[in-house]
DNA sequence: GCATGATCATGC
DNA sequence: GCATGATCATGC
């Protein structure tokens, strides 16, 4: 005889209600201080949640948490910024069984039999606490809107052709959009077999981007509640499935007013990356002037005026109004513009943000300001010189190749073993010629930032070489 | 002509 | 108020 749980196993809404019993409070404050003595150290939240407090011991891999009810339980933590709150990291599913998931459709994938529900419960990281003392601020069922089911599904495609092309050792995060494919394992040691290719892969997870998980966490505070296009995911998880039994759970969500989020109008077969290039083909070959002109709003002096009205074609084409554009925040694409003279040089390098000389000497380079955005999706929109103004050729989405991250570590690691030294004299330079290099970057020249050792120094940014970006887009 | 240092409009 | 996304200016 199995013991009566204090819930019902095959019901998502009373996995629900139960688990919000932890809202605003730790597992020590709801099953009592002594739990420490006996628990402490004994693994990590997701796990003592469900032995402790769901009661029951974790199953198979290859099903759902709660396999009854098919919902899966994520754990992810929170902290707070003078904002609000943000993700501290990272959401991580399952490993990706490099031999086995390319035998399968999205539908099948061991991705989505395990997580199309989740039930998420955001805690509060706090430095010095231990797991049993974290406070739950944010418990839910999820499913993905559909808008970004299709993103998402074309993500798991992205990093699946990988595996079939024999690349799964060069699989990068900055691939895809929403769904990541994360290094997972204790060190770099930790290799894995591929099926189309010799060379061993790093072993990887499926994995929601963390500008993601901001965005679920903003919606529910703010107690948003989403509604499924169930009709869209039809569509966009096979074309039989109406008529198939249910291979997935469909829950609806709570009855607050309803956001239903259209999803743009892609043809058939295309990404989202698709889709932004063919939208701003009627752009191209048209002047910056006849851009302004073309968007109905007015020319600026600005400095970055090119990046500003790249960002108003973004708008118009995607008919949002906002400068912080929903698909590239939560997939924390990086946008440039490039200009390039009339012969196809380029006459200027691309900055990047300060080197924050007190933060950088606690960085390791997988934690680092420079890591995390070169692996970053990148959106490049290139303008060429043509007598006296500059013309919008073309848009691509790129990201940086492990190789050449491989150099940009060792300029990080040269960048930050000398501000450790307090040299600020002899960083590397553009004609070094390693991808990157480090240069002057405030309002003037008396712009200063203390040092680690208490001293003031000209603030300085990361920059990417013009030669590297010529090749790029070449 | 290019490398390097200096600076600016914008918007969060 | 200051970082960002950039471009401008100068001197070798």
């Amino acid at each position: 005889m199995e013991p009566k749980l204090p819930y019902d196993k095959t019901s998502p809404k009373s996995i629900l209600s139960y688990a919000q019993n932890l809202q605003d409070k730790s597992l020590v404050d709801v099953l009592g201080p002594e739990i420490v003595q006996t628990y402490k150290g004994k693994g990590k939240l997701g796990q003592l949640l469900e032995e402790l407090y769901f009661q029951y011991k974790p199953n198979s891999n290859s099903e759902p948490d709660f396999k009854e009810a098919r919902v899966e339980l994520k754990t992810s933590p929170i902290k707070k910024i003078s904002k609000g709150f943000v993700s501290k990291e990272r959401l991580v599913f399952n490993i990706i069984n490099y031999l086995e998931e390319h035998k399968e459709q999205f539908r099948t994938s061991s991705f989505w039999k395990k997580n199309h529900l989740l039930l998420l419960m955001f805690y509060l990281y706090e430095q010095e606490t231990i797991d049993l003392k974290y406070v739950f601020k944010i418990i839910r069922l999820w499913q993905f809107p559909a808008t970004d089911l299709k993103i998402i599904k074309d993500d798991w495609e992205a990093i699946i052709k990988k595996i079939r092309d024999g690349k799964a050792h060069e699989i990068s995060e900055g691939d895809t959009l929403y769904l990541g494919a994360c290094t997972k394992g204790a060190d770099h040691n930790s290799l894995r077999p591929q099926p189309f290719s010799d060379e061993r892969a790093m072993q990887r997870a499926f994995s929601l981007k963390s500008k993601y998980l901001n965005y679920i966490i903003e919606k529910s505070l703010l107690k948003e509640e989403l509604v499924i296009d169930y009709e869209e995911y039809d569509k966009i998880l096979g074309e039989n499935i109406v008529s198939e039994p249910s291979s997935y759970l469909r829950v609806n969500f709570g009855d607050a007013e309803p956001v239903v989020k259209t999803i743009y109008d892609y043809k058939r077969g295309e990404t989202f990356e698709e889709l932004i290039n063919r939208k701003f083909a009627p752009y191209f070959g048209l002047s910056e002037v006849e851009i302004f002109d073309k968007l109905a709003i007015a020319d600026t002096h600005s400095k970055s005026k090119f990046f500003l009205l790249s960002r108003e074609i973004i708008k118009a084409i995607l008919g949002v109004t906002k400068n912080k554009i929903e698909e590239f925040e939560k997939a924390d694409i990086e946008m440039k513009t490039i200009r390039l003279e009339a012969k196809g040089s380029l006459k200027e390098s691309m900055s990047f943000a300060q080197i924050k000389f007190k933060e950088i000497i606690h960085e390791e380079w997988e934690n680092s300001y420079w890591y995390s955005t070169l692996t970053k999706r990148f959106f490049f929109v290139v303008f060429q010189k043509d007598h006296d103004c500059y013309i919008l050729k073309r848009v691509l989405f790129w990201t940086m190749p492990p190789g050449d991250l491989k150099i940009a570590k060792d300029f990080w690691l040269d960048t930050k073993a000398k501000i450790e030294s307090d040299d600020y004299n002899h960083f590397i330079k553009i004609s070094d010629n390693r991808i990157c290099h480090v240069r002057p970057k405030g309002a003037n020249s008396k712009d200063v930032m203390e040092t680690p050792t208490g001293r003031l120094e000209k603030k300085k940014c990361y920059w990417l070489n013009s030669s590297y970006i010529r090749q790029v887009v070449s």
